[in-house]
DNA sequence: AGACTTCGTGCAAACGTTTGTGATGAGAAT
DNA sequence: ATTCTCATCACAAACGTTTGCACGAAGTCT
C-alpha cells in the first residue's frame, strides 16, 4: 500500500476480480455489471488511481510525448516558441520533452539519441549553428519518426518546416522607412554566411528597387557579431564618411541599439534626422529611449504551427514532406522610426 | 523491418538466439561467448539499436524523467531556471518534461496529474500565484514521489525548497546606495500580499537601521502592478512632494525604469542627484540609458540546485525534508547608481 | 428438456527489457 | 564409463495495461 502509485492490479486484488474487469469498468466498457463498475470506480477514486502512462506507451506503441531540440531556452524568441509548443501540445494531451543543444553538434546528436530512446512520437528541431553533418537527423526519418524543423531551414532533408519570412520582414521594414519619407537608407547587415542574413539583405534591396531607389553597395555594412558596440562603430564610420543617410535598417535589435547610440552621439535627432528600425522585436525595444521600431517574429505561433504539423504527421494525415510553412512578420512601429507621428496600435 | 526502431527481439530473431542472450551480450555480461557477443553488437550497430526507454522504465520502475511545473517559459528569469535544470538533468542522464501553469491553479493541477501519470521520478515545482489549495501537491508527497519547490516558497508542505534571499538582496542593494553616499532612500515596493515583496521591504528597513538612518513611512510607496507607468507616477508624486530624496530602491526593474523616466523628466541627474537600483537584473538593464543597476537573481544556479536536491531525494540520500536552500543574490552596479565612479567588473 | 442467446467475467497474450534459474553439451577428473 | 565442472545459452516471470476470446450461469425460445 505504501509503495508508489496505485495500479489496476491493486484494485483488482482488493476487489477479488481480474485486471481486465477493472480496466473495462474504468473505461465504461459494455458488459460490466453496474455493481462492479461502481465498486471499481469508487476504489480508484479513493486511491487516486492514475493510469500508468509508461505501461500504456509500451502497449500502444506511442508515448504521447513530443521531443524538442532547441539551441537555448534563455533567449526570448526561443522561449516564446517553447511556450507555443507547450500550449498546443497540452491541448492535444501531449507532453513535451525539451533538450537544448547550446549550438553544439555533439549535444544535439546526443539529445536526438535520448529522445529517440524515449520513443517520442515526433521531433521538433531547431538545428544548431554547428550542425552540417545531417546523419543523425537522417536516421530519424529513416526510422519513420515524424520530424518537423522550425526556425532554421534545413536543406536536403525529407521533413516539413515552419519558418519566418525573413525576406518579407526586411522588405516591410524598409518599405516602412520609405513611407516615413526616408530617401537614403543604410543597412547594418548580419554575417553573410547565414541564410537568414542574406534573405534580409534581399528584402532590403528589393524594397529599394520596387520603390525605384538606388542601391548603394557602401550603404550595406556587415556586422559580423551583431553586438551593440560593433554596430555603434559601424554607424560612427557611416556618419563620419559624410554620406547622406536618413534611415537605418538593422539586421537585429542589438545592432539597432548601437546605431541609436551612435546617432545620438553625433547630435542627430531620431527619427527626424535618421529613422531606425531593428529586427526581432526583443522585449527591450519598448523600453529604450527612443523606443525602437522593429520587426516582430511570431515565435509563439511558430511553436504552435510546428506542433500542429507534427500532429498531422503522427496521425498519418498525408502531408507533403516538402511543406514549408512561412509565417508572416509584423512591423512594430515605435518612436525610432515614427516620423509621421501616426498613432499606432499599442505594440507592447 | 520497416516498422519503427529495432528491438532486442528483432536482433534475437535474426541471429536465432534468445532475447536474454542479446541483452547480456550488449551489456558485456559474463557467460556469453565472444562470437555471439560480436555478432550481436555488430547487428545492433548496423540497425542502430537504441534501448527502448519506455520498456526500461516499466521494468525498472523509474523513468529517468523529471517533471517541471513553472508559471511561464517566456520570462527571462524562468528561462534561465529551465536552462539550469536541463543542464543538470542531462548531466545525470535524465530527461525533462516541462509544463507551464500560466499562473493558473487548474492548469497547474492538470499538469501535476499528467506528470504523475507519466511516472516522473521527481517533480520540480514553482507554484502558481493562484494556488492556495495544496491538495494536489499533498497527494504527490503522500504517494512518495520526490518533490522540490523552487523560486516561490510553499509553507506547510513536507518538501525541500530552493529560493533566493530576497531579504539579503534588498539589504545589499540599499547598503550599496548608502555606500555611494545616499542619505534619503525611497523604496518603490511591491504588492504587500506577496511574501517576496515583504521580504524586500524588510531588507530595505534593516539596511537603513543598521546604518542608523531613519525609516520614514512615506518613503515606502507601494506599486501594486509593478508597471513602468505606475512607478513613474509614484515617483512623480514623490518628487513633487518636495521631499529630499537622493536614492531609489525599486522592487523590480520595470518600476526602476519608471523612476528613471520620472527623474529625468524632473531635470535631475542620475546618479548624481538621485541614484537608482532595481531588482531582478533583467536583460534590458544594461541597454537602457543610463544603464540600470540591479540585483541579479541566480536563476540558472537555482535550476541546478533544485535538480541536485531532487536527485538526492530520488536516490534516497537521506535529506531533511524541511531543507531550504537559500541562494545569494548579487548587486550589479551600473551607471544608474555609480556615484563614486568605481570601475566595476563587466556586468553584461 | 434441449438449444440458443445474453450477461458478466476471467484468461492469456502482447508491448521491450532484465535477470534468476534451469538446461544442454563438451571436456576433465575420477 | 561415470560423475563433475564449466561454458553457453534458453526459459519464464515481471513491470501495467488492453483486448480478443472463451467460459459459466442464467434466462429465453422452441
Amino acid at each position: 500500500m505504501k509503495k508508489g502509485q496505485v495500479t489496476i492490479k491493486d484494485i483488482a486484488k482488493e476487489l477479488n476480480i481480474s485486471c481486465s474487469t477493472v480496466s473495462r469498468a474504468l473505461k465504461d466498457f459494455p458488459g460490466i455489471s453496474p455493481n462492479t463498475r461502481k465498486a471499481v470506480k469508487e476504489l480508484a477514486d479513493k486511491y487516486n488511481y492514475r493510469p500508468n502512462a509508461v505501461a500504456l506507451s509500451l502497449r500502444n506503441q506511442r508515448t504521447n510525448v513530443i521531443g524538442v531540440i532547441i539551441p537555448e531556452t534563455v533567449h526570448f524568441f526561443f522561449s516564446t516558441v517553447i511556450s507555443g509548443i507547450e500550449d498546443e501540445a497540452m491541448k492535444e494531451g501531449y507532453n513535451v520533452m525539451i533538450c537544448q543543444s547550446i549550438e553544439s553538434f555533439e549535444r544535439e546528436a546526443d539529445s536526438i539519441d535520448a529522445l529517440m530512446s524515449a520513443r517520442v512520437d515526433g521531433l521538433l528541431v531547431d538545428i544548431s549553428r554547428e550542425t552540417s553533418d545531417l546523419a543523425h537527423l537522417q536516421k530519424v526519418v529513416e526510422e519513420g519518426v515524424p520530424m518537423v524543423f522550425f526556425d532554421r531551414l534545413v536543406e536536403g532533408m525529407n521533413a516539413p518546416s515552419v519558418i519566418v519570412d525573413d525576406y518579407q520582414g526586411a522588405y516591410d521594414a524598409v518599405e516602412h522607412l520609405i513611407q516615413q519619407g526616408c530617401k537614403d537608407i543604410a543597412h547594418l547587415a548580419g554575417p553573410g554566411n547565414l541564410i537568414i542574413g542574406r534573405k534580409r539583405i534581399e528584402g532590403y534591396t528589393s524594397a529599394l528597387e520596387d520603390n525605384e531607389m538606388p542601391i548603394k553597395k557602401d550603404f550595406i555594412v556587415e556586422c559580423r557579431n551583431g553586438t551593440q558596440e560593433e554596430a555603434e562603430q559601424a554607424m560612427d564610420q557611416l556618419l563620419a564618411s559624410g554620406k547622406k543617410i536618413d534611415g537605418v535598417f538593422a539586421n537585429n535589435d542589438m545592432a539597432a541599439l548601437g546605431a541609436l547610440k551612435s546617432i545620438k552621439k553625433a547630435g542627430l535627432k531620431i527619427p527626424e534626422d535618421i529613422a531606425v528600425i531593428g529586427y526581432s522585436d526583443w522585449q527591450f525595444c519598448s523600453l529604450v529611449n527612443p523606443s525602437l521600431s522593429s520587426v516582430s517574429q511570431p515565435g509563439y505561433e511558430m511553436g504552435k504551427e510546428a506542433c500542429k504539423l507534427i500532429f498531422k504527421e503522427i496521425n498519418k494525415t498525408n502531408i507533403e514532406k516538402s511543406t514549408i510553412k512561412i509565417l508572416d512578420t509584423e512591423v512594430v512601429v515605435r518612436e525610432s522610426s515614427n516620423k509621421l507621428g501616426v498613432i499606432q496600435p499599442l505594440a507592447n
